[in-house]
DNA sequence: CAAGGGGCTGTCA
DNA sequence: TTGACAGCCCCTT
């Protein structure tokens, strides 16, 4: 199994209604540090994957896609549809961050 | 083999 | 609270 698997693992465990940072699911694949890579691994995922790659954000409560692109919008949405709520462009990362542990 | 860049981050001003 | 910076890791030039 090499890296790139073990983030998708990582990824598909984290829960509707939840999200994770970069760093998050970096570190629970066992790989402190690669958080820029998780971001590079959900840009190259195959086409047609049911990854819920839309629960990955950046620490800052934001998403890491320029305000007006498509991407951004997509993700946005998807997130709203599990509850999470936007407030200027950015929600709580503290009320919606993924607790592994507490997940059922 | 070197350089640039990508859905990042923690630290410091 | 923002913005600038320096590390991180991998893939493509």
């Amino acid at each position: 199994m090499n890296n790139r698997e073990k983030i998708w693992q990582v990824v598909a465990q984290i829960p509707k209604g939840k999200v994770a940072t970069y760093g998050q699911v970096a570190r629970l694949a066992e790989l402190p540090g690669y958080a820029r890579y998780v971001g590079y691994t959900m840009k190259n995922l195959p086409a047609g994957t049911r990854l819920p790659w839309f629960r990955v954000v950046n620490s800052q409560g934001r998403l890491s896609f320029p305000h007006d692109s498509s991407q951004y919008q997509s993700q946005k949405s998807k997130l709203e549809s599990e509850g999470i709520v936007f407030i200027g462009g950015r929600f709580s990362l503290k009320k919606y961050q993924w607790q592994p542990g507490q997940e059922s």
